[in-house]
DNA sequence: TATGAATGAGGGTTCATTCAT
DNA sequence: TATGAATGAACCCTCATTCAT
């Protein structure tokens, strides 16, 4: 059926547009173009922009968990391992980071509560998936997968905007050496801090028997 | 000098509105006439929106931070405390965290290169500070405490973002028991997420003899 | 033959559809769903949605004038009688009046040339139907049936508007009592203002002998 | 004040598109540009579209009431002349009719509360005004006058609509003889049917001692 | 004859910012 | 310094209608 087609390719087209801009500068006419296709025709697949978006954003949730649990199934040895293919296969998917940023402020402000819901659920079975694999590979107590995921997707979100500067600020970090403090790899970054953030529930684990609490 | 005492006033004016609205809700009409001043004038003060946004960013910052160090400053016996002490300073001043998840996707993108300038010195000051705070009080490793800062920054960014919801998401997560997950208090997640950050920076720190990598 | 029923279940639909919202919030697609067909077969019937509503409007007025004819067939005593009648019949077919109002304003302008001449050309056999009817009923001077029918057509439109005012204005009469001026029935009026006229008619026509000027 | 100007301006500027366009086809920006003035400046001075044709509307009346009052100070000597005084004053506004035929299908619709009750009360006073009048002077029942102007409204917005038919009827009517039947003129027609009305009310008073129900 | 996917025109409205006074 | 009138860019979305199948 063409329908599936039309719709990826929709979603083609925003994930292109979105590579190079921002969300507001993105327009759904020019999504549409991109796929070849009438500015009203965007709305027989999705309602809204917002709406198109998200599906962006649950595809490449999918995508990158399914990328990383393959990687994970193996033997893996090390904490810091674990780490290193995590940063690796967010570093791979550069939109993933940004359309987080999205999700709260503005994605799900604007979607009817059927879609968000979908969302939300598809969601929670990505998160619970991803708390699970984490207790496995990392030997964690029961429910710190869930604590480490919430944080690991917010430190994503934050570190993104970090990374990803403004046009003005960007060329202010090259010109003032003094500042380079912020001139930050998310990559990189991304890795330290979850390595931190790994070590440390580990080590937080074992001293404190009762139950993490949340 | 009444010119200080107008700038304070659209300050506070605009802290008003933006505890009860989101940036774009507020609008430059409301906050001059919260200041008892008329809507041009407020350009005599402010460059633009983002730059008065900025300032009340920075002015949060500066608090926080000199409230923190000064509860800081007595002998502090263990990690966990210095991180429920953050914590709490940071869930007393619910705007910075907001104004914070602004600050790269927002404000900086709409503020003269001065503006800017002044700013990211000022951010820099306080980060070096906190930076220092952090390596002091946790006995950190030179060079740790910045990392710390910048994670703080991040993680405080999507933890925001992540327990205060759309209004419609917030309906759901009350109505559907299943989604619990989602439903954080973002008092609690920062003190179990800085947590395992400090404790995970702490553990590193040992094992690894060379210098942190950024 | 199917067709015929089709045709038929389109007008229903629209009929249906239309007796509880606007014009313009009654969809082809919603009057499609309803007769159990897809959209684009609505324009195997019918051209336009004019057209469709303008077959609902021929249908009505032919109806009604069924109706009431055959209700005058009997010996009628006194205008007064008469023009109760028709306040009844007209009373009873709430689409009617509203139908009207849209007549010349919408409905006759995007309709193709043989719809509208067909249209005119059964709405001029009604309305010489119906001037002869009042003509005999009422004992009218020659040629004043015509003008009768065509005022009786206008303020029916004129009535029809002001007796179903916007949902803000019915809740601001309701609220204000000085405005009860405003809150008028349809059916009240219409008979009160056609035996006016009625009444008017009788009796301009004695003292002037020369033909109605037109 | 430059500002009454301005207002004077942009209605002026709405009454001459509105002159030969239908409501529909005028827009803003029109309205604008005529006034010379930028789009956005027009919702300085009037809420809506609605609102400012509402303006335009009650602006009408007045003025054609003011107009219609004082030619009827002097001493009338009879309903014919006070008939034929009305159709010529109504005939003179060409776009009284036309806002009226808009006024409760669109303008009522879009306006806020304030500015529509604004609205309703001075139509009461205009109502109040136009009832007494014709009550002192076709020297009419107490109460009548208002039942009069009511129907002198609802018979204005019907004929009007009846009278400037769509541009392929009007064509239609000049090529087909047979249709003259519809070929009307709002002026000769308004005079007619009013004639009728008034001439009915004073008929009717008399027989009926009872008060006129309503 | 039926379908339903595709089309694309169309305009009101907001609000940060400017500038003449 | 203060005012507030003026500016004008920018865009989503609906839905009647068409047309390939």
């Amino acid at each position: 059926m063409a329908k599936k087609e039309r719709f990826e390719a929709l979603l083609s087209s925003g994930a292109l547009l979105f590579a190079s801009q921002e969300f507001d500068d993105v327009s759904m006419a020019e999504i549409a173009k991109g796929a070849g296709l009438a500015k009203g025709t965007v709305y027989l697949y999705f309602e809204t922009k917002e709406a198109l978006f998200l599906q962006l954003l649950s595809d490449e949730m999918r995508a990158w968990f399914d990328n990383t649990a393959a990687t994970l199934t193996g033997p893996v040895s090390e904490a810091s391992e674990v780490v290193q293919i995590i940063a690796s296969t967010l570093s791979g998917r550069p939109l993933l980071p940004r359309l987080l940023g999205l999700l709260h402020p503005i994605l799900e402000r604007n979607v009817d509560d059927e879609t968000l819901f979908a969302f939300k659920s598809r969601l929670l079975e990505l998160t619970t998936n991803a708390a699970d694999l984490f207790e496995r590979v990392l030997d964690l107590q029961a429910g710190m997968g869930i604590s480490l995921t919430l944080w690991m997707h917010a430190l994503t979100i934050g570190l993104a905007q970090i990374a990803a500067p403004a046009a003005a600020v960007k060329s202010l970090l090259q010109t003032d050496r003094s500042l380079s403090t912020f001139q930050i790899d998310f990559s990189t970054e991304v890795e330290s801090a979850l390595g931190a953030l790994f070590s440390g529930i580990q080590v937080v684990r074992r001293p404190k028997r009762s139950p993490h609490k949340r």
